[in-house]
DNA sequence: TTCGGAAGTA
DNA sequence: TACTTCCGAA
């Protein structure tokens, strides 16, 4: 029956999220920061309620495309409490990612941006249609020549908690609602929506 | 529209 | 460190 061990190895295989070992990071590192861009990014990917401004594209996975630059970018600002923010900085700070390996550029389609899940896989996404070949398997496009010039120190064997990447609510305020009580082990029945950090 | 340098902020 | 702001160039 059960064994001893957590949810954590093993993927539900039917409808489990699966997001890189990056995207489980809630900040990284113990001296915990503010949200990043692209994990909020992923939070409002994997909300129904922001497909009008920014949806994953079908066919590709990790790629995404953002409907409405003005409407991310206002969300963003107001996350970060910059409402001077806009479109023009939120993608300088996008293409920072270029170089950290953490999005790249769908080119020729505009406000189209992809994340490089790379040799990650991710199985079965809900929003996204894999084909059976696993056509976005290697030989892909080959994002880079080389393998990763960087260590991969994460997901070698290593057992991540299963954090169900998601914000319930007021994830878009300006202040942090300080939830507390998800460390507590309040679990929620039905909804396993935990506040990030 | 996209890119990336450069300086500034927390 | 991770953007934010500004901006010239392609």
């Amino acid at each position: 029956m059960k064994a001893g061990g957590s949810v954590v190895d093993k993927a539900e295989g039917a409808a489990g999220y699966h997001f890189p070992d990056w995207a489980y990071k809630t900040e990284s590192s113990p001296g915990s920061r503010q949200i990043q861009l692209w994990h909020f990014i992923l939070e409002l990917l994997q909300k129904e309620e922001f497909r009008h401004v920014i949806a994953w594209q079908q066919g590709e996975y990790g790629e995404f495309v953002i409907k409405d630059p003005d409407e991310v970018a206002r969300l963003w600002g107001r996350r970060k409490c910059k409402p001077q923010m806009n479109y023009d900085k939120l993608s300088r700070a996008l293409r920072y990612y270029y170089n950290k390996r953490i999005l790249h550029k769908t080119k020729g389609k505009r406000f189209t941006y992809k994340f490089n899940f790379n040799k990650l896989v991710m199985p079965n996404y809900p929003f996204i249609n894999i084909r059976p070949n696993g056509e976005w398997g290697l030989g892909a496009n080959s994002l880079g020549p080389r393998e990763s010039p960087r260590r991969d120190r994460s997901f070698s064997g290593n057992s991540m908690p299963p954090i169900p990447l998601a914000a319930s609510k007021g994830f878009l305020g300006c202040f942090s609602p300080r939830p507390n009580q998800i460390r507590s082990g309040v679990a929620r029945n039905g909804e396993a929506e935990a506040v990030l950090r």
